[in-house]
DNA sequence: GTCTATAAAATGATAGAC
DNA sequence: GTCTATCATTTTATAGAC
């Protein structure tokens, strides 16, 4: 007797349509109106679900944020340096991958930072910790902050970017790694 | 017998108080309303200058536009790939390191699309038309699609990020070049 | 070139019926 | 759980005085 799931819920389907018009629009650029237009139900139904704007938002960054609060912890934990640097492309890639336009949206959207404002970490708090793993610590070394940042900026992006939309998840988590890895100065790995 | 300068007029204030608060809030989430009270005018006054918002935001993001569709022309011209693609680094972390936000704004505002459609390239042409520079041709290869993808937005987030904006633009420019030869493959410059 | 005043539409949000 | 109806506020935009 397995209790059946009642069909994709109104709350999940708000939060996917949400997210898709937040990638195309930016979180300010898209209206309750636009959500319920592409629900097919009303503004006030939206309502019943999320008392306010502000909640969808937060609700639509949650899991990112989540995620990306533990990778950033983990990493950390690595006493050596490469190994920590190994964890957090990975990780990092995989996230992107798997989330896709979510984690564009947080480097790009300004509207997005009250939720990411949220995290453990903070808006800015996020690039300093991954800076701070990749670079051995918080100092001021202008390469390795440039390096990081490209790299991290550069792979949120690509996520999102619909020139690779039609890319496999397989091959684009290989071409992010291999991309993150050089940039950061880790060594090739061998093809498996 | 100079003559004078009408002192830093009202719509070049005007642009660059646009710019300023469209990297700040994303255009969407920039008001008339905001811009007036910046610049110490009501909205009537900036109606005076701008027929609409949308002019506004075109006339932010021309100067940009104009010198990148003229860096893709310029980089074409080369017969070698190789001379293409330091064409295209060289000229596009310059763009980058004097527009610092602006160009930023080109990779991650869905707001300023209006804008960059008014392009010869258009908003996506852009990116196809980098993206075929350094693949060598408008082919399908994968891993030179989404180097050059990382390459390029990595570059103008990085040139808009508030954890660089203390940088110097010598310095920015040097390892913005650096960081984009590595991972487009071309040979290190020896240090003059 | 800037102001006051205002219009018309859209936005986030709520009350209450079904 | 979704609807109709409504509200206060904000937004883009215009008309006309100074």
């Amino acid at each position: 007797m397995t209790t059946v799931e009642p069909v994709a819920d109104t709350r999940t389907r708000l939060l996917a349509t949400a997210l898709r018009l937040f990638s195309e629009h930016g979180v300010e650029g898209t209206s309750l109106q636009m959500i319920a237009d592409e629900l097919g139900v009303t503004k006030a139904a939206v309502y019943y679900h999320f008392k306010t704007k502000s909640e969808i938002t937060e609700a639509v960054a949650e899991p990112g944020i989540r995620e990306l609060d533990q990778l950033v912890v983990e990493a950390a934990k690595h006493p050596r340096h490469g190994a920590r640097v190994d964890h957090l492309v990975d990780g990092f890639v995989d996230l992107v991958v798997r989330h896709r336009v979510l984690v564009a949206l947080f480097s790009s959207d300004p509207g997005i930072d009250a939720a990411l404002a949220k995290s453990v970490h903070g808006v800015e708090g996020f690039k300093q910790a991954l800076i701070s793993i990749v670079a051995g610590g918080p100092e001021l070394d202008v390469t390795a902050r440039v390096t990081a940042i490209v790299a991290f900026t550069g792979i949120a992006m690509a996520g999102g970017a619909p020139d690779l939309a039609e890319v496999d998840d397989e091959t684009l988590r290989r071409e992010l790694v291999r991309v993150g890895r050089r940039l950061l100065g880790r060594p090739r790995r061998r093809v498996c």
